[in-house]
RNA sequence: GCGAAGGUGGCGGAACAGGCAGACGCGCUGGCCUUAGGAGCCAGUGCCGAUGAGGCGUGCGGGUUCGAGUCCCGCCCUUCGCACCA
């Protein structure tokens, strides 16, 4: 029978508002029974949402409508991130103020949600950038500054020339800003930081019990950055101690010079009054750069030597002190001890600048290696170490030998022998050794080095302009890949430590450190505290006062909110600009103060939204203490993947701060993470016009001003780019079910995918398909009010009966396990075929056919809320879908009474039988059924059968030869 | 370089516990209906093979197994994250 499509529009219109005028949406607040608290991210309110978006918000909705038909009792709201830069560009641009700007996109915003048929607790809405939301926020720094845990330094920060503002490490990436992606400036301000160092341990040790995505979880685990090791103080000549952070301190006898970071605070004492210009010129030169420049590895390593010494504490020996940029001065100590040894950026250091290599790890290969110069040795020689088990190679008369490292003192006092006068060998095994005809020189001091360089250099007039006896063996390609290595292996060089084994090596060397007063063990991390000033109006203002009497005070918790200060227009300077914003009594004094002018990073105000939901209106605290602690924390917690560090990491912190002040029992906020993927669009640039709409771009990829070919690339959509698809359009021409159904059966909803137009379009035909079916079977079945009966089936409608649980099944998984809603989309489309096919056969039961539409009805409608709510109502059912249970599965009828067994022969799939599942279920009468059968027997005709494997209502296996 | 994920038809993707590879959808082919089709309906669609029988097929090479997309070993490639972190 075929029908017109059906009228999206008139459906859905008329159920738009229906959900929110029954409250469905809202939660029981006060009743925390079966509570479900499902967040997604909440959004800042920028123009327009697009298809995108859709994803985080469609798959959110169908989550929650079936989390309240399985009986949940939902807490499920939505607010603003409503503070901004863009906010606040806008407005300078378009003389608008930035709050009105806000809500004219949050109105947008709203519009577009009830479109899509995304429903929310709207009497729980919040913004954080009304005054009693910031209040709070406001709040929460006082407390921190209480706890020691804000305040206030001077240091280099990031600085982002395009936005003018500082922003915190974690929002530059790659060495570009977050939101704009310029290069980012270094520059020495005094800022507001929070101290989120002080969280490392907890914020790493605790995402152990988070059921978050795996890959989350490395990248905060990576940010954090734990790695221990030990401090060391190295004396220097000059007075003042160099305390270096190494993770290595098994190396620390291998330590032949001493680098500091040109930001380092010792570099002007330590600087010998003649480097006293080249060291400052190559400071400043650091300091020009850029954090991409200076941290490229590709860079060659640059250093310069400050012309003074210290003293590796534990050999005794002089060392050179030198500043390099590739030493940061934020991690660690800022200072590093260089062991060219066994550190790749130590070694190549010192290979371009001539300091002298030691190692004192041993190698870790079996094997050793030497190099014999032409004329350096007798003729006799060689067949001398034939008679060793060794690999001997000749090159332009010079012996290139390996070996196996156990006859290395063999081969040493061999080769001692067999040296003419003026000859010379290098021997790399587990140490270096340079051999003489008169002495064997291991290169274990920097004195002993230093002595075998002069004695080369003494023979071989060619090592003159040699510098160090590492850059000799360089030279040779057979030494080359022994020069270097980070292994952990026995220490040797090491003197009292000498010889302790690999695994131990660290260990040991701490311990060592300790006894003699000369280091510690510490663990040090890369993760850094938060700078959250930002000098800009649209923000919380920071609730500090500065006093020229008492300095920094805080304001009073009496005295919150500090306010934004109302003004027709906003200065490139945000407060600062504001004159009459600044003067203020100080608190303590009273005497007349200033307001800090800064506003804080918005994601502080982010950082704590979640727990207001609970008492978004309390004007006494933050949250409702009894309620926080029984709602939170957040069950599911939706959003993208760019938040992995920024966001998530923050609001950790805050929480855990919070939990320490004893005002939440709990120290994570979201126990469970879904992070879906974005959705991509071609888009089309052109040289000379930019960016342009995919619907403008004409035949052959050209651009329609200037019909110039197209550079086309698959990226997320974006408004900048022009590539993204509108809901309000999809809406119109498909309807809101048929967006929603696309975007999530697109694909995982984890995965990053592209946006299909033609995808789109076969789930507008299913719904139509789906549509036409379900009137047919109301046509027929509409009035039935009975079940049906399983007792009496016929073999169709017990198969269409088992097909309509299994689909239950599945899709009710999917829901609750891994969210491929994608899946249970498939497995709902392949029922309504089947179902389809059946209403087709005459003698299709009523009563099972409507039941089974009763199902899919409910099964589909947290996809697709419109057409299933109109389709119930037409069925004649009362209540509306989200006031129904959710199917529940039969497992008996899953059982279905035939099943069909692939029979494999000798790994091969030769056919198929349709058996009795009870027949089937026994591997025994399983096994002779199929070996009975005619089929099976004539292939197996002349073979012997050496095994049969019977899978129990599975499959049956022959082995035959 | 390090870390993680992943390579399956013309395309998006299924196969969640070693048991029928390619579900579902798109696209394509043929047919029906139609004044018309970018509508609807029916049939087909991994590749080779004339239809069959059969053979080959989940990045490449090996292995375990009655049986491998799935497990093991060795490569190649892609994407993402981190990247002089001492």
């Amino acid at each position: 029978m075929s029908r017109p499509p059906y009228d999206h529009k008139a459906i859905e219109e008329k159920w738009r508002d229906f959900w929110r005028e029954r409250g469905f949406f809202k939660a029981k607040i006060h009743d925390a029974r079966k509570k479900f608290y499902y967040l997604n991210m909440f959004p800042y309110p920028s123009g327009k949402l697009h298809a995108g978006h859709g994803r985080n918000y469609i798959l959110g909705d169908a989550i929650v409508r079936f989390l309240l038909m399985r009986g949940w009792n939902v807490l499920n709201p939505m607010g603003w991130d409503a503070f901004g830069l863009p906010a606040e560009n806008a407005a300078i641009e378009q003389g608008v103020h930035p709050r009105d700007w806000t809500w004219r996109n949050i109105r947008e915003f709203k519009r577009q949600f009830r479109a899509w048929g995304v429903e929310y607790d709207w009497d729980r809405e919040i913004a954080t950038c009304e005054p009693d939301y910031y209040k709070w926020t406001q709040w929460i720094f006082l407390k921190l500054y209480e706890k020691g845990l804000a305040y206030r330094a001077k240091g280099k920060v990031n600085w982002c020339p395009h936005c003018e503002v500082v922003l915190a490490n974690e929002q530059v990436i790659g060495g570009r800003c977050w939101r704009c992606n310029s290069l980012v400036e270094k520059r020495e301000l005094e800022q507001w930081y929070f101290r989120i160092t002080a969280y490392a341990e907890r914020l790493l040790r605790d995402l152990e019990k988070l059921d978050w995505p795996e890959h989350v979880k490395k990248m905060q685990e990576n940010w954090i950055g734990r790695s221990e090791g030990a401090e060391i103080l190295f004396p220097t000549e000059k007075g003042p101690e160099i305390k270096v952070f190494t993770t290595r301190p098994d190396t620390l006898w291998g330590a032949t010079f001493l680098v500091l970071a040109p930001e380092h605070p010792l570099v002007p004492q330590l600087t010998a009054p003649e480097r006293a210009e080249e060291v400052k010129a190559y400071c400043a030169a650091a300091e020009r750069m850029t954090e991409v420049e200076r941290t490229s590895t590709e860079k060659e390593k640059t250093g310069v030597f400050l012309g003074t010494y210290g003293v590796n504490p534990a050999t005794g020996e002089r060392i050179p002190i030198w500043i390099a940029d590739y030493v940061l001065m934020g991690y660690g100590t800022g200072a590093v001890m260089g062991v060219p040894a066994h550190d790749e950026r130590d070694f190549q250091f010192a290979l371009k600048y001539g300091l002298p290599v030691i190692p004192v790890i041993a190698h870790p290969s079996q094997e050793f290696r030497a190099v014999v110069p032409a004329q350096s040795f007798h003729s006799s020689l060689e067949p001398a170490l034939k008679e060793l088990e060794v690999y001997v190679d000749e090159k332009d008369g010079a012996l290139l030998i390996a070996g196996a490292a156990q006859n290395i003192s063999q081969v040493l006092s061999l080769l001692q022998k067999h040296l003419v006068p003026s000859g010379w060998a290098f021997v790399i095994g587990r140490g270096w050794h340079v051999v003489f005809p008169d002495e064997v020189i291991n290169i274990g001091s920097i004195a002993e080095e230093r002595r075998a360089l002069a004695k080369l250099q003494s023979v071989a007039p060619k090592f003159k302009d040699k510098r160090t006896v590492a850059e000799i063996f360089w030279d040779e390609p057979h030494l080359r890949a022994f020069l270097f290595h980070a292994e952990y292996e026995e220490m040797i060089n090491s003197g009292p430590l000498s010889g302790t084994p690999g695994t131990e090596a660290v260990k040991r060397t701490v311990e060592w450190l300790a006894e003699k007063g000369l280091g510690k063990g510490t663990v040090t991390y890369k993760l850094r505290d938060w700078l959250i000033s930002r000098q800009r109006y649209w923000g919380a203002p920071i609730p500090m006062i500065h006093c020229p009497k008492c300095g920094i005070v805080p304001v009073p918790e009496k005295d919150l909110p500090v306010l934004l200060p109302e003004v027709n227009r906003i200065g490139k300077l945000g407060l600062a600009d504001i004159p009459e914003f600044i003067p203020t009594q100080c608190p303590r004094c009273g005497g007349s103060a200033r307001r800090d002018t800064d506003t804080m990073d918005t994601f502080v105000d982010s950082s704590w939204y979640f727990l207001r939901f609970v008492s978004p209106k309390d004007t006494e605290r933050p949250f409702d203490p009894e309620l926080v602690n029984k709602w939170l924390p957040v069950d599911l917690y939706v959003g993208g993947v760019e938040h992995a560090i920024l966001h998530l990491l923050y609001a950790r912190f805050i929480t855990k701060f919070l939990h320490d002040l004893g005002l939440l029992s709990f120290d994570e906020p979201f126990k469970k993470l879904f992070t879906q993927g974005m959705v991509t669009y071609p888009a089309y640039w052109c040289p000379t016009h930019h960016w342009i709409p995919p619907k403008e771009v004409q035949p052959g990829n050209r651009c329609p001003k200037c019909g110039s070919e197209l550079v086309v690339s698959v990226v997320a959509m974006s408004k900048s780019k022009k590539n993204v698809v509108s809901p309000d359009e999809l809406i119109e021409e498909y309807g809101a079910d048929t967006e929603r159904l696309y975007t999530l059966f697109m694909g995982p909803p984890e995965k990053e995918i592209e946006w299909s137009e033609e995808g789109v379009r076969g789930c507008w035909r299913f719904l139509n398909r789906f549509w036409n079916m379900a009137l047919d079977i109301i046509d027929r079945a509409g009035q039935i009010r009975e079940d049906p009966d399983p007792q009496s089936f016929r073999s169709e409608d017990r198969a269409i009966w088992a097909k309509l649980h299994a689909t239950i099944k599945k899709v009710t998984a999917e829901f609750e396990g891994r969210l491929a809603l994608n899946t249970a989309i498939a497995a709902i489309m392949e029922f309504t075929n089947d179902l389809s096919a059946y209403l087709e056969a005459p003698k299709a039961d009523p009563k099972l056919l409507r039941r089974a539409l009763r199902d899919l009805i409910l099964l589909l409608s947290p996809f697709t809320p419109f057409i299933c709510e109109e389709l119930w109502q037409r069925l004649g059912e009362g209540k509306s879908v989200l006031e129904t249970p959710w199917p529940e599965y039969d497992p008996r009828a899953l059982e279905e009474a035939e099943v069909e067994i692939p029979v494999q022969i000798n790994g091969k799939v030769r056919l198929r039988l349709r058996l009795a599942r009870t027949k089937a279920a026994d591997p025994k009468v399983l096994e002779e059924l199929v070996l009975s059968d005619p089929e099976v027997q004539k292939r197996l005709e002349g073979k012997k059968i050496e095994r049969v494997i019977a899978v129990p209502e599975k499959l049956v296996s022959i082995v035959a030869r």
